[in-house]
DNA sequence: CTGAAAGCGCTTACAG
DNA sequence: CTGAAAGCGCTTACAG
């Protein structure tokens, strides 16, 4: 026992008479070198890499010093097997829009970067079944740290049970709180929906329509909601027939805004609540033969790119997605309870919209 | 010393009297158990997991069902840390399309499902000088089993070097062969540029002028020249006043249109060489007072989401960008040296394109 | 403030 | 074909 275990200090001693025994570079250094190194047990190594408060300063700077030196880095997944949990965050997702995705999963790693702990991706089909049987076992097996839930799958109570049954952490991005402010991102789409009805009233547009989202997702409820309260507390009414519910889809868009083209008095403004369906309200248009913005405003809602390569180019209100999932990365790397998210996104104007002719 | 072990033994058994001592639903289960319940040694287990040929095939049917019966599934960090690597693919990526990443990435994991393995993406700064490094200390601290480049770092010879000298495996996606066919999947953009030229001609125009994208993409070199190439073979020359190099960006593309289209003669057809770019040059048109295709026809290259947004909607190249994922991990997970992927890509015709006039 | 022992859940030699 | 011992690189009790 004593034979094999000074032949493992050999194997982890540097391979050649490198003055005070440093390791090699490239050659993997572990917490024992250190010790042996620092001239300390690994226990108090241990200590220093979880900034424990029972080292002496002095024995403390020395080890972290020695450890930069060498460039030692602790190995996440030893570290994980004696933790019982991983240094992985996962991101969970069934979302078809693109930019949102990378959006998110680049503010996420903005506040990862450096600590230690990945991004693993996890769409998912939420129309399956299984959907949460199958991210309950991403969760266990990988031990995950935490879990970022975008929306809609971040609308979907069972899945909220179930990662709380897990004790696992998580934090959903939505756009109205749905759970306790450490387990929220909230998005006010409500109040910038509010911004797109005073934008338009103060054109002077009185006859609008609105191209809504699919009602299972809360931010079309937030979004058409928002914009309908906000033209009524201005005195204008949106009646049934102005209205389209949409699926957040391009072609819904073209659909909805032909049925709503076709009214008469033609509206002269039309708000959709997310850009891919105004880019087919344009698209309804120019089959119709009408001019954006002088037969008729268009108001998107999300700030795609879609929205500047569209031409006219788009007014829409820009959403912080970045800064989403910037925040929600903060709240699961918090040990304190973090403030909560909230982020209101802001009318970006460009050249969709004028006030209605005469 | 024995004490302790049957303590640890009891803590993993049924914390009650569960006929034949399975473990309850939510424990977490690990070899111990199954090895106990299966009256074998832990080592066999560890065989059957790794589909050793070296057990009998009852001992490992026995094994096996059991192992489903209580949902059994070995610990990733574990076997990792005994295995001195990981279950994860990383995704390093330097890149502004948001829907390339996700298709990518979507691609990868479809056929990563159900392999236990997991995908950490890693996207860089490849202008930055440290990113090479960077890249290295992801790979070796997660021990990652493998990783995946994109267009364009995948371009880059220094970080596949450094990679190779790590002795990971990887696998660069780019648009021509860089490397040896296992660490490859390549695009064939050069003959889809081609159909391109042939198209045009096709349709009778020989006046046609290229909007390049930034020389530092290899993409660019391939779609330009293919294009070029394809042209000369037709008799049609493409003189340099009618090449604008672009950098890939919707603004590049509205500059070098506007260029183009100030050409007298005026081209009566424009490829640009990715849709970003295209739509610039719609933009370009629109604001010359030109339709499309009536006065300009335009082509692009990816088949963007873009495309069938823009009015009227666009002829443009698709990529099979989910394939190429798919490709590149198998690649990664194959035992035998895969059959290396090139997929050609192929026109998708829509409305921005019809005879020159007259 | 510091350390020796045991353990996290698995695999690699080494024996049989 | 099967298993007991030691080890992967770290941490958790437990002592001092």
């Amino acid at each position: 026992m004593t034979a094999s275990r000074s032949k493992s200090a050999a194997r982890t001693a540097p391979a050649d008479g490198v003055e005070a025994g440093l390791p090699l570079p490239g050659s993997v250094v572990t917490i024992n070198d250190i010790a042996r190194l620092a001239g300390v047990s690994k226990k108090t190594v241990s200590r220093v890499i979880n900034a424990s408060p029972l080292v002496r300063p002095d024995t403390r700077d020395r080890v972290t010093a020695l450890m930069r030196q060498v460039g030692y880095v602790p190995d996440p997944q030893a570290r994980g097997l004696a933790f019982r949990r991983s240094f992985l965050i996962g991101m969970v997702y069934d979302n078809p829009n693109a930019q949102y995705i990378v959006h998110v999963q680049n503010g996420a790693l903005d506040t990862l970067r450096d600590s230690g702990f990945e991004l693993v991706v996890h769409p998912c089909d939420s129309r399956s079944g299984e959907f949460i049987e199958g991210v309950r076992q991403f969760v266990q097996r990988q031990k995950l740290h935490g879990v970022i839930l975008l929306p809609p799958v971040s609308e979907n109570p069972d899945l909220a049970e179930a990662l709380r049954a897990l004790g696992v952490r998580y934090v959903r991005v939505a756009s109205v709180p749905l759970d306790d402010a450490p387990h929220m991102v909230v998005s006010n789409d409500r109040e910038a929906a509010g911004e797109v009805a005073q934008y338009l009233d103060s054109l002077g547009h009185r006859n609008v329509a609105l191209i809504a989202g699919p009602s299972t997702y809360r931010s079309a409820h937030e979004r058409g909601g928002g914009f309908t309260e906000a033209l009524e507390k201005r005195g204008i009414v949106l009646p049934p027939t102005h209205v389209a519910e949409g699926g957040y889809t391009f072609e819904s868009g073209v659909a909805c805004a032909e049925r709503l083209l076709a009214l008469r008095p033609r509206p002269t403004a039309i708000f959709a609540c997310n850009d891919e369906m105004a880019a087919g309200a344009y698209k309804a248009a120019y089959r119709l033969g009408l001019k954006v913005p002088e037969d008729v405003s268009i108001v998107g809602f999300d700030d795609s790119p879609l929205a500047s390569r569209l031409w006219p180019p788009l007014t829409t209100v820009r959403l912080p997605i970045r800064d989403m999932g910037r925040q929600a990365a903060a709240q699961l790397m918090a040990t304190a309870p973090a403030p909560a998210g909230t982020l209101t996104p802001y009318l970006a104007v460009r050249d969709s919209c004028q006030p209605p002719a005469r």
